[in-house]
DNA sequence: GCAATTATTCGCCCGATGATACCAAAGTCA
DNA sequence: TGACTTTGGTATCATCGGGCGAATAATTGC
């Protein structure tokens, strides 16, 4: 079988049929995205051995640890097998082992959360799809622990990462982006206080172009290009 | 043998050796405390196979990792062989794995970090002892790596968990509070600024005792004690 | 007592934040 | 055409928190 009329499902599967024996940990994959305005999670069909029963018909997309592989590299892989493409964002979430199941066998999952502009689709031959965080079905409990835990990630990372503008296409409206940060720190932001935030930090440019969108007056589109280096933390926090 | 009198040094090895087969991965404690006004890390002695020639004398304490047991459970364990309690802070940093070597055979470790207060003893029979952070002996890069991300989570951390005050005794003089913080967050702060936030989150109270360190006025002593809820972040940042 | 040292607090200033209101540019509808 | 609505963008003001220097307090050593 040619490597290049492998699908990315047939990569993914005989990839995971090749090491019967586990490697004693999975990497995981919690992919992100926005859809219809609420964060949503790639999910793909739980492939089982057979004749074995499954009790989640859902699963994260994983692959087996490789001994001589670096992690970021397998969860990069992961990724693109689910959306043809490389993340725009990857960042490791942890390592979960309590004592749950797992769709493989493996006894550990390093969890990584990889987002992916809002818009983008997932290609067909994947058989996955994208589901709201807040409405997930039936998942082992491990993995919904990832799932919660990259989201957590996701929020406490937001002010320090780039990870909002991993979630938009290269242009976007401020309203655009404002509606962003509250669907990812749940709660509301002062219009005023967020553009004249953003101006200090001067991590965004505008464009030429403005966008109509049907009623209201135009907005103008921005695009993210940090010029600003880190300033140093002032104040302490007690919390 | 009776478990009650294996020394902590006697059941590490007994349970190390008792899995010639490795499980796949590791856990690695980060074992921090304050020693000298520096910030100082476990280490303990390298045990190689007989005859396997090591290329460190010195490892972080560590376990193979169990299928069937959470991963904070072994942490505290590990912790726990070589302070003789249990630590006063653990929590995850991350697995890593990215091809670098390791004292065992795991390809994987899950690091984690462990706080014990300033001026705490470590018993005589753990064969191991306390290096500064910014002074490590030759270690594995895996080790290396395993420290240097368990300090930046700590750093990180300082803000949001009460980890200056698992670092600390029990009381505590608000100099001392206020050292420790330029310690982790290698800065500089204001000493009125300081106390004036320490006492608008209202996390610590004052005793009725007083310390006299030879000149100068006596410093009351404080304690951990928040009273306060966690209020509503505020703004916006873009870093 | 007086200087030196360390602890604790006070007052001033500035920047960041939030509330409210205002202006600008488009569509809708009579 | 002209009011009204809707959305984008800005200005003004009060308030709050933090940075800064200085004043005050309590002890040791001379």
């Amino acid at each position: 079988m040619s490597p290049l009329l492998a699908s990315p499902r047939q990569r993914a599967a005989t990839r995971r049929s090749a090491s019967p024996r586990t490697a004693g940990y999975s990497v995981d994959v919690v992919l992100l995205t926005v859809l219809d305005g609420q964060l949503a999670a790639a999910l793909v069909r739980a492939e089982g051995r057979p004749g074995e029963r499954l009790r989640e018909r859902w699963t994260l997309p994983w692959e087996p640890g490789a001994a001589d592989e670096a992690l970021a590299d397998a969860a990069e892989r992961v990724s693109r097998d689910v959306m043809g493409v490389g993340p725009h964002y990857l960042e490791q979430v942890g390592a979960f082992g309590d004592g749950k199941r797992h769709p493989g066998t493996a006894p550990l999952s390093v969890a990584f959360v990889a987002l992916v502009p809002a818009g983008a689709v997932m290609p067909a031959d994947t058989g996955g799809d994208f589901f709201p965080v807040n409405d997930l079905p039936a998942l082992a409990p491990r993995q919904r622990a990832m799932i919660d835990a990259a989201v957590a990630h996701v929020q406490q990372r937001v002010g320090h990462a780039p990870v909002a503008f991993r979630l938009l296409p290269t242009t976007f409206t401020l309203s655009e982006l404002q509606e962003l940060y509250e669907l990812l720190l749940d709660r509301r932001l002062h219009k005023a206080s967020f553009r004249r935030s953003l101006q200090a930090a001067r991590i965004v440019e505008p464009t030429d172009e403005w966008r109509s969108e049907g009623r209201g007056r135009p907005a103008q589109l921005f695009r993210y290009a940090p010029r600003r280096r880190r300033s140093a933390p002032r104040g302490i926090r007690f919390e």
